[in-house]
DNA sequence: CATAACCTTAAAGTTCACTTTAAGGTTATG
DNA sequence: CATAACCTTAAAGTGAACTTTAAGGTTATG
């Protein structure tokens, strides 16, 4: 099997070499095998493990969530764990875009209703963020 | 008309007087009138001004737009600035809606798809996002 | 008139997720 | 065999938006 320095490993995952020595400082990616050197030596799955982080990220997870789900996996843990984490995830997300989209309603309204001329004394956009609600 | 200490402006805005100190550096707040003791006073309309501060960060606008925002209304500037201002904000957050409402779909489908049961391998939540996508 | 409850400043700490810098040691290339 | 391109560590810096701490000075209360 093919093993790589962290310098391939980062061209191959996309993770920066010092982000991935920041994930292993903190606990997301294992300790890896030395060289005589003492260089970091790291084997094919470690990629895979860089690009759950990555997408678990994109998914809105934070550092100590994803190390959560690391974990799991790394015991072989229990499903219903992860499940806890994935659907608190879903539920912050979901009120994200309710309140995303309560402000999108206000602020495309209020968007309509300015012209855009004349000075800011008046100006609806002001008048808006300046309510009480 | 009545003015206030530090602490009073505080309790009656809800902003920590800290804040409100923070808020001066940064130029968000104009530097106010000073006691013989060198106690800040506030005029009252400080507290609409604090609440502008908060109005506007709950639409997610940044310290940084929020001072472009109150240097218009206090230059009485141009209202197409402000609409400029605010129609990029409502970009950003429709993109946000967007890419959450993604995640949101992907994620409550593959919460669906697992049990809940068993051990982490082969769990269809792991498994969703070590996806490639 | 002591002392609690305010106020002042400057500077450092917080959180998150890294990035940058400093000061080296190692390996590959011409 | 010089030198470029890697690798090592520890520590400091980044940015946003504050909060906390330190070390005082001032004012209100019993």
């Amino acid at each position: 099997m093919k093993t790589f320095n962290i310098g391939e490993l980062s061209e191959k995952s996309g993770v920066a070499s010092h982000a991935i020595r920041f994930y292993e400082r903190e606990n997301l990616m294992p300790e890896p095998a030395r060289t005589q050197s003492n260089y970091r030596r790291y084997p094919e799955d470690a990629i895979a493990r860089l690009q759950f982080i990555i997408h678990a990220k994109q998914w809105g997870f934070t550092l100590d969530e994803i190390r959560e789900l690391l974990m799991l996996q790394d015991a072989n843990g229990d499903r219903a764990e992860a499940k806890r984490i994935a659907r608190e995830q879903l539920e912050k997300i979901r009120h994200q875009i309710q309140s995303l989209s309560r402000i999108e309603a206000v602020l495309s309204k209020t968007l309509e209703e300015c012209s855009g001329e004349g000075p800011m004394d008046g100006c609806p956009i002001v008048e808006a963020i300046a309510q009480e609600r």
